[in-house]
DNA sequence: TATGAATGAGAGTTCATTCAT
DNA sequence: TATGAATGAACTCTCATTCAT
């Protein structure tokens, strides 16, 4: 839960070998080399490679949780908004963190590692969800399929963003998007969101 | 592009693999081994391991420009219903294949595989984005948002169908999501859709 | 003996390969590839990839004894002059054949060939060794190791012209070179030689 | 420059594969299999198979420059049967080493190694015609001619022993033999040498 | 005479991990 | 806390050769 230096060091550096060179090139020996120590040396500080794994979605799963309690209050659609945006600026900060939010494909192999992601995936939905159904603004259509609009969207973007490189302004492009989904979706009564 | 017999039984294995035990998983050992002839052999029918890879996704993009044309005349927005409709009945028939769709991801540092990927990402959003332009429907944000907006719904849903090991009706579930999302795709008029 | 005219295609090819690329790169792929057809045709025309060195080895041999015996006569120093001359023209002329004439090295290995160069090597030796007896000039050091010297002289320069990607004249080169080595060669008398 | 032990071990190993089996059968696995440790352990003391060859080239270059610094002084014709003579000891007492001298020919197609092989064999030709030069002895062919002759003879007379398959006292016959070569140098004035 | 398909053996290399120090 | 040395397993790929057609 509560990192060491060292291991904060191993996260950081695991997170830029993930989102420069992928997956496949993510290995102890290019932790070891980046950081600049021996091998065996990150023995010390995970148990193996799986488990840096699972800390580096841990610590992600803990960032996506305190942007959700921050801005879902419950009392508006436009919290919804925020909070989308929130998670793209946060990207839009750590380019690296992009690789992650594709987890599920990534690491849909490992046991552990699923469950974690499936969790997490899981929980925003979940956070989402109760907002919408809060607000009561599901008219003609299940409210889940407005979250996995919404979400969908966000996470299509973010893919279009790592396709070109990083090479347009994601926090900027994001926030228009996000503000024109939300401006589509149907809603009953609008009384709940600023007017 | 005419795969002989060997090719496309390499083809369809290589696809089950990926599937099932993820693209980290998929070698030349196994797929031999499933097949049940020797590692060597494969070099017969393909290159090398990249070979296999672009094969595939040049296999995958030609279903997708197929389902395109046949759907996307341009006329009525309800052909971009049975468009990703139609997309998801695929997935639905071949589990396997939805191993791809996420392959941007995946494929991300072979660059001859991410150019192909690139290619055919873009060539789907274009489609539908003509399609949207053509019926003139975009009435206060921009048609790529909407573009946006459909493709990432779809991509999510498939992405919890994975997640969730097939377990639900992707097709029926398809069908309904597709329905919904483009009721609420804002009109300026309808003239152009089914009333 | 006489090969028929299919494997003198495929001895060319095979000179030209490892002349070009290295004995390292001499493969079946590769004579089948540049003749243009399939590698198990080779094994019509040659058992195997050893019976494909021997021969070549056995084509080189004619054409060094045809030399020696054109050349060789018994009468003079000059003859011998005359012979490396031609040895040397005949390479410059078929510079892939340059890579042979270090074949004791490069075949060491494979006993049947090892045999077959030590008996090309041994012949030349005799040839030049038995003309200086002819002419009795060895005063005062062993012919053979005139004979050495000669040999020595010549193939090294043949190794500094392969090293140098043939990019000076061995032909030209080659004769005022043997020409100085046959002016050092000390003669009791030269009344065998053109005075 | 300074190779750690295992390093040396590796090198003395890899210099008897070549010179008993061959370039050919030198692999990772035959180095491996005659010190008694796996294939991967070689590459932590070596980055690849090349790395190996180079340093081989490198060790061999440094034995030779050695040997012209202190044989060489310029003053005496005598300084080069020395120098040839010396170099023919260091052979004879390390028979494995005359598989590397051959190495233009066996090494031409790894452009690294042919650097390295090519300059080598420059350094030690522009040695003994420096020293020719300084004695003034050329009288009526080329330094160079002369230099040729020198060299070429006695890599003749390492091949012949190599396929001799050693069995002649090389250190004793090379002796001679350099002796009996700088006899036939043509000298203008010999108050160079010894009188 | 030629080929398509296949293969056993083996190449160089990389990986996550262990262990003595 | 760190490292140097090592390893078993696995990787992609190439080789000479065989065999049914």
């Amino acid at each position: 839960m509560a990192f060491t230096v060292r291991q904060n060091e191993i996260l950081d550096v695991s997170l830029m070998i993930i989102s420069e060179e992928g997956v496949q090139n993510f290995t102890m020996r290019q932790i070891a080399g980046v950081i600049g120590i021996s091998e065996p040396a990150i023995y010390r500080h995970f148990p193996n490679k799986i488990a840096i794994l699972e800390a580096l979605l841990e610590r992600f799963g803990q960032v996506h949780r305190d942007l959700a309690s921050h801005h879902l209050k419950g009392k508006r659609l436009s919290e919804i908004k925020d909070f989308l945006s929130a998670i793209l600026d946060n990207l839009a900060q750590h380019p690296a963190l992009s690789a992650i939010i594709f987890s599920e494909e990534i690491f849909q192999n490992e046991p552990s590692l699923r469950a974690k992601v499936s969790d997490m995936m899981e929980k925003t939905q979940n956070d989402i969800n109760s907002q919408l159904e809060a607000l009561k603004i599901n008219a003609f259509l299940p409210t889940e399929h407005i979250t996995w609009m919404l979400l969908g969207s966000v996470r299509f973007l973010v893919a279009k963003w790592r396709l070109s490189n990083f090479d347009f302004d994601l926090s900027h492009e994001g926030k228009s998007f996000a503000c024109n989904l939300l401006k589509i979706v149907p809603c009953k009564t609008e009384e709940g969101d600023e007017k």
